[in-house]
DNA sequence: TATGAATGAGTCTTCATTCAT
DNA sequence: GATGAATGAAGACTCATTCAT
């Protein structure tokens, strides 16, 4: 039983180990570089081995991506540790955690929404990640601050702004943006704000 | 001279069908499917003769963006041609237009924004589209309908999010989005609506 | 003694546990297919277990091919058991029982003549169906049912024809023969009658 | 004009010259061990310029396969060369053709028999050998010698018969067999003489 | 100017086999 | 006995690019 887990504990080592250096080759050579060969060599083994932990290009590019998006999630605030807190003010913070969060990965942010998901692709993460930002938005309706309930649509439409600037400002990193932080501010607000129950309105 | 202007136009003409047959395939067979042969097969010449045209792979992709660029810029309304209308209607309806281009024309919108510029790429046109969103925002400010006078950071603010729903709905396909025009307006709508001055500000 | 008599059962076991599952992907997937992971998987053992058991790829094969022949020769009716009947009906039953297994069991039959045979191959199964054969041959001419006593010409002649149909059949399954069963009895009929002598014959 | 047809021939010549070194590599390698490197090896080219001349592998296939029936068809003497001969005589000089062909070229005619028919695969000449036979046999018909009018039916067993002999000779070329050309002559002598009507028969 | 032949490096993937454990 | 990890060679095939003609 020991020999067995130890074995299992290995194994998933290496599965970490080459998805590690699967990132980074497409970090630094681009996803049109990435090979199988490349990646064996840079591991330290053959190609073939490589397929002994994964089945194919195929899901290493789908366990990429579902890390990726893992490490988003688990970048994101989550509302049970803020029970206390303003929800507009969390829905905010939340935000901007997102944008950052690309902002600072963008390899794993470009990895995560430049790839065609496959058809087989695990999806878990992802969606995990909007349902993160759907249960803030709830909270907000809750607590009656915004003017639509209709909290599908509040959560996409935050999602793309937030998505809007953090993949601009990946794709186009030579482009003469205004200051950063301000332009991120600006596009977060005007989204989050526009959405808020006016005073008078709440008052009613 | 006369020989070799026409040998120049004709130059010119070769260089635009390759193109146009190199996006179509793009369009077709997506970004991994292209090669130099298929597309010299579809432009009825030899492989070899491509290069006589183009330095390489690279420059035509260069082109391509650029291409796409200039369409998109072309689909956008020039405020020239609407001085009459109201600013904000025009500044509304050009976002409109633009997310609805990328909408339509997937592979461009994908070919515009995923494809890393190469450090020698050209970038008039991008920066053309840019110009034009510009130019609509000052014409809102003239008419004091923002409250912010700092038209880039305006203009970025608003392309980022006519950026975002567009390549969210392009990059996640299957996702259950609501439904997209209702999304689309309501991203729109938050990103300008909040840059307006009020009507009590606009009475002072 | 009895542990090591015990164990040689068990290995035997294995042994033919092996080669079951090494025919069953053989017919399922086809020579070209043929694995020696699949079959290791098929069998529940790791593929290095195999080589205990076998010395390789090769000595599989051929004890498929001869196992194949062990069974088409258990699907000939033996003259033991029918020593009443009629030797030419024996004979024919024999050969159409002969084409019947090859066409029930194509891969089998293409397995049996189409694989080259090893240097080191075993050829007893093989040898024993033509024994068979011709001790059936035999009969017919201690019965003086036959124009030549050359059982041998005899017997491989009534080998040629049945193989030919069979063959023939197995290898060109698109070609629009006639009616497989009139095509046989044809084919059978001739090789079998035309050896036999005529009653003007046999009457002197 | 001169220099395409120069290039076409050039062409074809490679295209002999690349199915001469895999007929020759499939003959001694055997089926198996049949690879488009080795082939580009002995050819003296790179692999993918192989690509150039022929689709793929199946298709260096299908023409040697098809070759081999061209071959065997002009092995075949044909109807037209001989009208004044007997038709059973040219039937039968016409199967003995057939076997010798065979055993002079097994390699081809393994290939043409043993190779699965690809889907896509050219049928011309082998169903043209065909054709010559079924000729032949409707000579016979037409000269009232033959039993059955069936010429199918009768032109198959005779094939069978004669693929018979031809592919077990083949096949297993260590077999004690009885001297070659008395096995063959009673195999054919066998399918042709029981199909043909007796002279009762004819006198009527 | 244009071509088509040629290449060499590259793609993913599968395999029989070995060997330390 | 049995395993699973590892390998190296091989599989078919594609590609961007060059170059003699």
């Amino acid at each position: 039983m020991n020999a067995r887990s130890r074995r299992q504990k290995r194994k998933a080592q290496l599965r970490a180990d080459i998805l590690a250096a699967a990132r980074l080759i497409f970090v630094h050579d681009g996803y049109e570089h990435f090979s199988i060969r490349k990646l064996a060599d840079r591991v330290g083994y053959s190609p073939g081995n490589i397929y002994l932990y994964f089945k194919g290009k195929h899901e290493i590019f789908d366990c990429l991506v579902e890390e990726s998006f893992s490490a988003l999630l688990a970048a994101l605030p989550q509302p049970d540790d803020n029970t206390s807190k303003d929800p507009v003010a969390l829905l905010k913070q939340s935000l901007r955690e997102y944008v950052g969060f690309g902002l600072r990965h963008p390899n794993h942010y470009r990895f995560s929404f430049l790839m065609q998901p496959t058809a087989t692709g695990r999806r878990h993460k992802q969606r995990a990640a909007y349902e993160s930002l759907l249960r803030k938005v709830r909270l907000c309706v809750a607590a009656k601050a915004l003017k639509s309930s209709d909290v599908d649509c509040v959560a996409q439409a935050l999602w793309a702004a937030a998505h809007g600037v953090t993949s601009l400002l990946i794709a186009r990193p030579k482009f003469p943006w205004v200051d950063r932080n301000k332009l991120i501010e600006r596009v977060l607000e005007s989204a989050v704000d526009s959405l808020l129950r006016s005073n008078a309105e709440k008052a009613k």
